[in-house]
RNA sequence: GUGGGCGUAGCUCAAACGGUUAGAGCGUCUGGUUGUGGCCCAGAAGGCUGGGGGUUCAAGUCCCCUCGCUCACCCCA
């Protein structure tokens, strides 16, 4: 038997209901801060992502789906959401709309890495992004987005962790200043620190390694190296927080694992989250496009998984059910009635009525349990007798009398009972 | 990429020491006298016991390989 490829899933409808909760909701905190609808390529050149996500990050060394077409371009699987965005907004030239142009989207994302819970090689995420704008107004709205998004899930207990990284003007003391600090400690450090030491020395400070996360307790923080304006940024971030009563924490090894952040980063953290700690994150990304050969276009925004989102949906205890979709179900009783059936149920379709319609003749006992299951109200039985007679049985499944209609005010006659017993 | 756990019907699980024809519940389908649902009852369908190799008179059971799932590391959403 052929199977799912690793690390993929197939959605099906018992999980419907919950996932569209979701992206409904989200939907609707965008549309109420109007941010507008984007969809982007599922591949794009690869350079888009090599160039914007940074040469030692894992994502760039290992985890991108690259390939050749037939053309001989290099083309990559959407490994994530923001640099598709800022390359559209540039190509389209959105910078003639008023800025800043906030976007969402609702998208799949793909990257080869070992699956486990809450993580797979094909995740989608929730994302929005705020281009054009450099105030730290943009970031909180941004932020303020997402937890409301969560907020109104019903998520209340992931706390929004905070920090600043600063401008590429201090990026370089600050680096310095790491690895000064750590190179005398060096011989303490697990191999890939040690590896980061010279390849990326921030991502040091997100290593969960217990004896590196000590070390890390002292170590310099971006935050006693921020330029004056960088620092005005963040001062300002916080109070429109503390204004919007959004509660956070700032946390000094936050760090992201794309190398084009510069200010603002942030995550919002599950309670007691195993290993798949992030339910979803982002920052400030004021350089990004200039590394796809742009003018300068600044930019904030986030992505949360979407599977994560359903995890603490789930360890809340807050799973949406499938609601009823069937009004009516039409059964044929003889094989001279399943085009008349078919036809009933174009016409009830037609009047706004969902009708479920058997395929096959059966017995009525077979035709209602069916009907039954399909959580239909009414059941319209179709035979020989009634064809004959230009008559439809109406029978109601909630034990009421079974009525016969004509043909044809059977529309009528059935939308009449359908309001009646909602 | 590294390590642990686990693979029996669509799902959840049985099958003592290796020993006849691999079972149950749920679900599905059909029926329970003339054309009437849910509950109940009966019956049926549904398995190369993930795949391959080995040991043995005999393997779902033991050994090896492989694939898959899963959890953790790592990384991230």
């Amino acid at each position: 038997m052929i199977q799912r490829p690793r690390g993929t899933a197939d959605r099906l409808p018992a999980v419907a209901a919950t996932w569209r909760l979701v992206t409904d909701t989200f939907q609707r905190q965008c549309e109420l801060r109007g941010f507008a609808p984007i969809s982007t390529p599922t591949i794009e050149r690869s350079e888009l992502f090599t160039r914007t996500t940074g040469d030692a990050t894992d994502l760039a060394q290992k985890e991108m789906y690259s390939f050749e077409d037939r053309g001989g371009d290099s083309l990559t699987l959407r490994s994530e959401g923001t640099a598709p965005v800022v390359r559209a907004y540039v190509q389209n030239g959105l910078h003639n709309l008023p800025q800043p142009v906030k976007l969402y989207y609702v998208t799949s994302i793909f990257r080869y890495d070992r699956p486990q819970a809450g993580r797979y090689r094909e995740h989608h995420q929730i994302g929005a992004e705020a281009l054009g704008d450099s105030s730290p107004a943009v970031d909180a709205e941004v932020i303020d987005l997402l937890w409301s998004t969560y907020r109104s899930l019903g998520i209340d207990d992931v706390t929004l962790e905070l920090n600043s990284l600063g401008d590429p003007d201090t990026r370089p003391a600050y680096r310095r200043a790491l690895v000064d600090y750590f190179t005398p400690l060096a011989e303490r450090l697990d191999f890939d620190s040690r590896e980061r030491l010279t390849s990326n020395p921030l991502r040091i400070l997100d290593s969960k390694n217990p004896a590196v996360a000590d070390l890390c307790a002292d170590a310099p923080r971006s935050l006693d190296f921020l330029g004056e304006s960088a620092r005005a940024h963040f001062d300002a971030l916080q109070v429109l927080l503390e204004s919007l009563e959004i509660p956070f924490a700032i946390n000094h090894r936050l760090v992201r694992g794309l190398d084009y952040y510069n200010r603002t980063v942030f995550e919002f953290v599950p309670p007691d989250a195993g290993s798949q700690s992030t339910v979803g994150g982002g920052g400030r990304y004021d350089y990004l496009a200039e590394l796809i050969g742009a003018n300068h276009v600044p930019g904030v925004g986030f992505g949360s998984g979407i599977e994560r989102v359903l995890l603490n949906l789930e360890r809340c205890g807050l799973t949406a059910r499938a609601s009823r979709t069937i009004d009516a179900y039409v059964a044929p009783l003889a094989e001279a009635a399943v085009a008349d059936a078919m036809r009933l149920a174009r016409h009830l379709r037609q009047a706004g009525v969902a009708v479920e319609c058997g395929f096959r003749a059966a017995s009525p006992r077979s035709h209602l349990r069916r009907a039954s299951r399909s959580q239909a109200r009414v059941a319209l039985l179709l035979g020989t007798r009634e064809i004959e007679r230009g008559v439809v049985a109406l029978k109601p499944l909630n034990g009421a009398a079974q009525v016969e209609v004509r043909r044809a005010d059977a529309v009528t006659q059935i939308q009449a009972v359908l309001a009646g017993d909602s």
